[in-house]
DNA sequence: TTGTATGCGTTATCAT
DNA sequence: ATGATAACGCATACAA
């Protein structure tokens, strides 16, 4: 009788079925094998409940079938819907993940990629915010949303594009007076084109806007003191507003139902990302929708393809409207 | 000049250091070493940037420092805010966090507890529905929320408790006839205690109470059809509801809003979670909060756990009512 | 076609 | 206190 608190590994079934251990690797890796040896093999590996250690294949691959995803949380409902389907376009391709969540903490960023790099995953994906991570070029890297560097691929949704989209949908239905509201630093990073796409937007319509944009660490109550000073004697002044997250436009949401804005009758919102509750059907506001299932294919794409030299260093991918309830009904 | 394309190793290292392996391994490991040397090996490691293989470690010490979490999805704000928590508790111990999201799709979920015990994880956090799932009793397995044997230890909520909360907030908040909502199978799982708890509650406080229960398969609408039947032309005849989850309360809301009855006026809801939109301060409803931190943090103490015999088949962790505006304030 | 032997990077047990 | 060496489980080049 063998210790039973040690699990059984290629030499035991070697053993088991009396054949030798290339047999069996040869058997468990699917090459070819005489069938005889093959069933004996097969029964073997049946009767000790044989699983192959992955470590030990990882140790000789150098391949570990494991991809680390970097991403700031998995509350908002953006960042969990993309943790959903890399996690699938993963389990697709039989990887495995790790996940690592950094509430955009630096040191934790820069600690999980060094604990990543000695776990020798076989690559990162990484949503962050942070430009001065210093990542081994050894690694695979492909990031999300922000261009760390020219040689680091980056997968975005179109955010010119939906800047913009966001401009023509208000003035489509019916808007002349507009606001855009946004939070976070002025950094030159995807997110600040919608600001940009939804200039051009209204200049291409002719739509007058406001702009309110709040730095990091200030609360959200500022837009509630912008809009309230919108509502004067004659009625609420804004009669659309674009919000560069759903995030923003939720909160956008409850400050006009306190003040009693009436939404859409009075004043049209927009938000961006396409955020569903529960992930059900429903948007949660009318909203630029990002394809997040093509963003997290295309990512997983990316990250495991061989040639890294053929990899493009910014991938744009298009996005859509979706009436959540915010805006008035088409025409 | 040697190959730049592999990684330096811990023989790279003695060797850049003129030092033996031991020795590096010693230093990398912080046992005592000779001062001088451990400097000339921290200089190498340096130089060299060295990063230590985690999978040849793994296979050494049959260790990995890795669990993983099997979870239906990221979707639902309940199951990311775990994840998140998992994922923090994790780290704090300097594990790294495997995810596995299933989809409650029973071969997705053996799919993954296989591969997971391929890749020798040290242990397994799994919320899932399935109840016949084959574990291997050699890797380390805690429930969240599912009684799935008596030999695997499960952390809840106290549902129990926190349906009678329910039950006796809607009395204490001047409630007469009340509903409970529900969906999902009748198999005796942990959060039908919610559905007994609250019957305890109301027993408890002579309140009346309707009940509907849905099957798996059918649609929410049913709730709707519920709830209109109730819309007399004296009123709305219940006035109080509580759902047996948030993402459930949230739907019933949007009921109510579109059957024109008013929350918390005509009739008051709590739902059951704690969900908050985008992991804010605000909860979507008055809730039923869940522990989640704490159910993370006794997730991970557990399978971190060394003596399996001291495990506890069942941990119930105390909850608590938050108003979310759709109860009345309390006086 | 099957068996044998070596090495992957690390740690731990030995001598030195 | 430090250096050599075996072993972890697997894959593969090579010999039979």
């Amino acid at each position: 009788m063998k210790q039973t608190h040690t699990p059984p590994t290629m030499k035991d079934v070697a053993a088991e079925a009396g054949v030798s251990l290339g047999t069996v690797s040869k058997v468990v890796n699917g090459l070819p094998v005489g069938e005889p040896y093959r069933q004996k093999v097969l029964r073997a590996i049946d009767k000790l409940n044989y699983q192959v250690n992955s470590y030990a294949q990882g140790l000789k691959a150098s391949r570990t079938n494991t991809i680390a995803l970097l991403i700031p949380n998995t509350r908002n409902p953006f960042f969990a819907e993309l943790v959903h389907h890399i996690n699938r376009q993963l389990l697709k391709r039989k990887y495995r993940m790790l996940l690592c969540t950094t509430e955009s903490d630096t040191d934790l960023e820069q600690t999980y990629i060094t604990m990543v790099q000695q776990n020798k995953v076989d690559g990162i994906i990484g949503l962050t915010y942070n430009p001065n991570l210093v990542i081994d070029a050894s690694v695979p890297f492909v990031s999300i949303d922000r261009v760390l560097s020219p040689s680091l691929p980056c997968v975005a949704c179109d955010n010119f594009a939906g800047g913009q989209l966001a401009a023509e949908k208000l003035a489509d239905l019916g808007c002349k007076h507009v606001a855009f509201l946004r939070i976070g630093s002025a950094l030159n990073n995807e997110p600040n084109k919608r600001k940009s796409g939804f200039e051009n937007g209204c200049a291409n319509r002719n739509l007058h806007y406001d702009m309110m944009i709040l730095n990091d660490g200030e609360p959200l109550t500022r837009f509630r003191t912008f809009l309230e000073e919108h509502r004067t004697a004659e009625g609420f002044t804004l009669d659309g507003i674009f919000c560069v997250t759903d995030y923003i436009a939720y909160c956008v949401l409850r400050f006009l139902d306190e003040l009693g804005v009436d939404v859409p009758g009075e004043v049209q919102v927009i938000g961006f990302d396409g955020t569903r509750a529960f992930g059900s059907e429903n948007y949660i506001c009318s909203t630029i929708v990002q394809p997040v299932e093509e963003i997290a294919a295309t990512c997983v794409d990316l990250i495991l393809q061989e040639d890294i030299a053929a990899k493009p260093s910014l991938i744009c991918l298009p996005v859509r409207f979706a009436d959540g309830g915010t805006t008035r009904p088409e025409t």
